[in-house]
DNA sequence: AGGGCATATGCAATTATGTTCATATGCTCC
DNA sequence: GGAGCATATGAACATAATTGCATATGCCCT
């Protein structure tokens, strides 16, 4: 298989998420898989087996310098570093129209059968989810106040901030139907203890 | 490998997309397909061999039985009903606690390294996206208008009015981002354009 | 002396998802 | 008479993502 492809710019974006990643940087393995936890992990997530193996194939199609670093005490590691043709290709690749993913969320296949499922425990499903996403919000709203208050004026950092935004539109939205689900489930709930205690009371009389 | 497992309830879920499909009424692969392009598929896609495939081994793991339907002038087809052993299996499904899967969207990549890509062609993606989830509101809101205006009591609908729900809210969102988004890429794209222009005078100066 | 964590890397196997190709009939539209 | 669509199904191949296993050192805590 030949490594160099010019023209093809298919989907397999892992690949374009730590190249856009090292454009920050040169960085290890052992940093990207710690940024896959964090910052771009938001929204995308790898873990570090998955990373090493891109990492070396992204060396293979030539879009990657590496450099080894001997260490004492600790393993050597290997800085990867975007060289002008990795950079060539993330803008071609810039170029290809972009399909918006489906959710794929399995709490959404749960609501939609929701007379098939335990309701309570996919109430708490629910429940935790608006923990997290309250949780997720307020972390963006620190991001948002400590790195992007001011006016911005280069590029990388709109881009940032824009995803900011995008991430605390998400969140707020999020939050808001977590709290209307809730709502809406305690009253089927509600329902269904009444029905049951009214079963107790009528065996028991 | 036994098809019987009552304990283990992995992530594998475009079974459980199926399985619910199947909890509304027994239905053919080439029915679900079209389920799939459908209300199941505005968070969920599955090409017509995945369904296949899929409907096999969820026969083959007794949680759905089957019958042939011969036909004349067509070919036959195959009806696929939930049995109680699928059901049971989906109710315990439905316990297990749900991780909000990550967005992996090629477009917050782009976004995480605007200074690398075509900030035109970004741009275009995003009205595009912009289009796309106009449109998914206007048909979100016609079915909310049609199917879910008055009052619901059954948990079956209200399963999925809640999923409408978050869909309504989750397009509005989207829509607000991108009309920022547009605007402050318009910027951008502004001064580069009166850059280019300086330049240009300059030259021919 | 042993447990656990941070550093640093990677192979192998499995599971999940997506794409290409294949088949077969009858209908309608041009 | 051919193009294209609706009906109806599936094998085989290809890509992507997850999970289990493996290694090695130094540090800190108990």
């Amino acid at each position: 298989m030949p490594a160099a492809n010019g023209a093809k710019c298919p989907a397999m974006a892992l690949a374009e998420a730590i190249l856009v990643c090292l454009t920050e940087r040169p960085m290890t393995g052992y940093e990207l898989t710690k940024t896959f936890d964090t910052s771009i992990g938001f929204f995308w997530r790898a873990a570090h087996q998955q990373v090493y193996r891109e990492l070396q194939q992204l060396r293979a199609s030539g879009f990657l310098d590496s450099e080894e670093v001997i260490q004492t005490g600790k393993p050597n590691k290997t800085i990867y570093t975007v060289n002008a043709r990795g950079r060539r290709h993330l803008k071609e690749w810039s170029r290809a129209a972009t399909e918006r993913p489906p959710a794929r969320d399995n709490l959404y296949v749960k609501l939609y059968a929701l007379d098939c499922v335990d309701l309570a425990a996919v109430r708490a499903q629910i429940a935790e989810r608006l923990v997290m996403h309250k949780a997720r919000l307020a972390l963006y709203e620190r991001i948002e106040a400590k790195r992007f208050s001011g006016r911005i004026n280069d590029l990388r950092r709109t881009g940032l901030k824009l995803g900011l935004q995008l991430g605390l539109t998400v969140e707020r939205g999020a939050i808001a139907w977590c709290e209307t689900a809730l709502a809406t489930l305690d009253q089927h709930l509600g329902k269904a203890l009444r029905a049951g205690r009214e079963r107790r009371q009528k065996a028991s009389a």
